[in-house]
DNA sequence: TATAATCCCTCAAGTAACTTGAGGTTCAAG
DNA sequence: CTTGAACCTCAAGTTACTTGAGGGATTATA
């Protein structure tokens, strides 16, 4: 009832076993007690301080800065609104990933429309595009 | 004229010094020659060479996709065709990301706003929002 | 020409955030 | 009581580089 092992706990939360034991070795997770055997036993807290842990990773806070909020959270360090800040920060870098990432997609994408008109399943020395994306002439255009 | 050095070839690329001796040395870059006292030296083939993988790992390709990439340019391998549909894969991919960065994005900033609403800088243990985060509860919120 | 500043060299180890593998123990079911 | 799943530890592998130590080569200046 009270106390169950690493693979319950794997699967409450979406994580896998290993990540578990290697989050209990960076410190970010308790070390959990053990049983007769040298088991590894969980509680209800686990599954909540883990699915915090797997909630921030999820969007995209690094290891340190999940440890960050962590500390946050417990009152250890500095106020509520500096969780606020980190997310903002974290918010902007996101932003900016997206963006970055769209003209990628538009990229790719019109590299892939001139392979269809252009190409037309030539072989592979004959591709202008790709030999184009290594000339120094037509910079512009990816 | 027609010999440079490393650091000019970094130049030239927008490429780190020690990178590009870490791809010559995974044979991503063929290896290269040397002066007297063992500096490299490079040619203009070799700023089109660097270029191209450049810009292929801009567009988030792995380096063994580039290595693949490469090899169709030469013909080593199959057809053009083969890099359209390698780049239209990773477009594909690259759709995914974005799609889960934005939500992502969303979700940040709802996070913020709570933050600037309810928390109104108040000490970590009481901030409410962080504390949902890890509970079973709500999860439908982020 | 001497010397200082800059660039280059190799080799080893470090980074993030895990995953994978080897080799062995414990536990739950039949 | 035996089998098979789940658990254990420790070490090494992954990606794509970066950083550091400890030294040689080249170039610019005095």
């Amino acid at each position: 009832m009270s106390g169950f092992k690493i693979g319950t706990l794997a699967k409450q939360t979406g994580t896998s076993v290993p990540t578990i034991r290697y989050y209990e070795e960076i410190r970010l997770l308790r070390r959990a007690e053990r049983q007769a055997g040298g088991q590894r036993v969980y509680k209800v807290e686990d599954v909540n301080r883990l699915t915090l842990i797997r909630r921030c990773r999820d969007f995209g806070f690094s290891i340190e800065q999940v440890r960050l909020l962590i500390a946050i959270m417990q009152g250890q360090t500095r106020s509520c609104m500096d969780a606020r800040d980190l997310a903002q920060q974290h918010l902007t870098a996101v932003r900016n990933k997206v963006r970055e990432m769209r003209v990628l997609e538009r990229n790719l994408a019109a590299f892939v429309a001139a392979c269809d008109s252009a190409c037309a399943g030539g072989p592979g020395p004959d591709c202008v595009i790709l030999e184009d994306l290594g000339g120094a002439t037509k910079k512009g255009m990816f």
